[in-house]
This record gives C-alpha cells, structure tokens and sequence, in this order.
DNA sequence: AGTACCACCTGACGGC
DNA sequence: TGCCGTCAGGTGGTAC
C-alpha cells in the first residue's frame, strides 16, 4: 500500500541496499510502467552508473545518480522494490530489474501496472513541476496551518489532495482522522485551530509510528483503524460497528460514533 | 474550487 | 466449476 510510510521504507530500503554500486545492466520487462523514456534509452542513460543517494516526497521515491539525472519510482496502488542475489528466483510481475555489477539486482515491482518510472533532470524540479503540496512527514506546524487556509471542501479530500500536502493516501487519511475524532466529511471550513492541532499532532504521530513499524498494518497499535478497516469490523475504541461512505470516489471508514459529524 | 465520473491495469471475491 | 459484476491502497483528465 503504498502511501507515504511505505515509501519510507522503501527508501531506508534502498539505502540500504542499492547505494553506490555500478549498474551493470537494466532489464524492463513491462513497458507499461515507463513515463517519457523508452526502455532501450533508460537502459542506455542507468548503465555504468551508480545510486549516490535518495529522496522521498509525498509518494514518489527519487534516487540521485552519478550521472546529471535522477530516477524517479511512483508505485501506484500496488508495488514496491526488492533486491535479490541474481540466482534469487523474482517475484511475479517484476516489471524492471536493475543488474548491480556485484552480483545482485533490483526489481521494481508492479502488480497493477499503475505505478510509473522515468527518469527525471533535478527532483526538486520536477516536485515543483508537479505542484506537489509539501511532504506531510516534513511539514511544520505553520506551514500546515496555511495549506488549509481558503479551503472550502471536505477534510478528507484536502488531505489527499498531493496539491495541497504529499504523502497521504486513503488508508492514512482515514487514520489520521478517526484518531483526531473527525468526521472525514467534516468541511475545511467548519474546523477551528484546536481541531488543526489534533489533526496535526496525529498526522505526525500516525506517520512516525507507521514508519517505525516499517508500514505493516498488523504491528499498528491495537488503537489504530486501518487494521479493522473492513466491512462489519468494529471500532477498536468504541466497539460500534464502522461505517464506510464514498468521498470522491474512494471508500473512507470511520466510526460514528466516535466521529460524529 | 470542488466534485463526480471515467480511464488506466490486474486480480480477488461474492453471487448466481 | 464458471461466468459476471464489483471492488481494491494510485493519478490524471474532463465536464459540470
């Protein structure tokens, strides 16, 4: 799932993994997942060239290279990165592996196709290109307080919104607002500065907690949604059975009774 | 500006 | 067993 906490984890994973070793080669094994570049050319522009660093923002992973470009990983609703000895047999719908000269090989992975990679000049560039809001892991306080100002919609649809802050998807909009006990329908508008606080406060702490338990939903606290985020599961907290409604077209949880409107 | 809907893809699941 | 509709965590475009 990969919103911003994923992501994370698949920077720290990288880091760990992929940094400073010489491409040796680069397979692209569905093209679908290419974004302005051939896979002939993004072979030509990544071989003989090393990883020197990484940059996450919002939900896009850049990797900083030797070279004067950088390679770009959106991962869409399904996929991730993994690194494997080259005897290693991959996983299913690998779409691009990266051949390191040591013997290993990174493998973008991307069930639905949905995400994309390409290959970008400057990665601050292309975030201000974009409109990216700012990284919700990284943003102040009064910055956060300034990106709702005007805002008229529902809270839920801002916080999603990768214009106005990056890095929340469905699931986490939804956890972050059943534990600041608001209504995901709840208008911009209508919050004062005590509810931007708690929203605030629990942004960060759902993201730092998320991230320290390397996004795998069933080591979250017992206190968090998103594991009982299904059909006739209950509030962990008030043991109401949760509701589910459509905003903008995508299915948000949330507890009545803990999240009146 | 905000929302609603469609499209892009594949696969899982429930109903019949 | 199998077919079909619906749904799934992403973004982008269009139309109102």
């Amino acid at each position: 799932m990969p919103e911003l906490p994923d992501v994370e984890i698949f920077k720290q994973y990288l880091d760990a993994t992929s940094l400073h070793k010489t491409i040796a080669d680069v397979q692209v094994t569905d093209g679908r997942i290419l974004h302005g570049i051939s896979a002939q050319k993004i072979q030509s522009k990544l071989k003989g060239h090393k990883m020197q660093g990484t940059l996450r923002h919002g939900k896009y992973l850049f990797i900083q290279t030797d070279g004067k470009f950088w390679l770009c990983f959106h991962f869409g609703m399904t996929g991730n990165v993994k690194c494997f000895k080259n005897q290693d047999h991959i996983p299913d719908y690998s779409r691009m592996l990266i051949r390191y000269a040591n013997g290993y090989r990174l493998v973008y992975v991307s069930q639905r196709l949905l995400g994309k990679v390409g290959i970008v000049k400057d990665a601050h560039q292309f975030i201000k290109k974009k409109n990216l809001g700012p990284d919700a892991k990284k943003i102040s306080w009064n910055r956060f307080q300034e990106i709702f100002e005007n805002k008229k919609g529902s809270i839920k649809s801002a916080l999603m919104d990768q214009k106005v802050l990056a890095g929340m998807g469905n699931l986490y909009a939804d956890e972050i607002l059943y534990q600041a006990r608001i209504h995901p329908k709840t208008a911009v508008n209508r919050l004062d500065e005590r509810h931007f606080i708690k929203i605030f406060n629990e942004m960060k702490t759902v993201i730092k907690t998320a991230i320290q338990k390397r996004a795998d939903p069933e080591q979250f606290p017992g206190s968090y949604l998103l594991p009982h985020r299904r059909k006739d599961e209950r509030c962990p907290r008030s043991h109401s059975k949760l509701k589910h409604i459509k905003i903008n077209g995508r299915t948000s949880y949330f507890c009545p009774r803990c999240q009146p409107l």
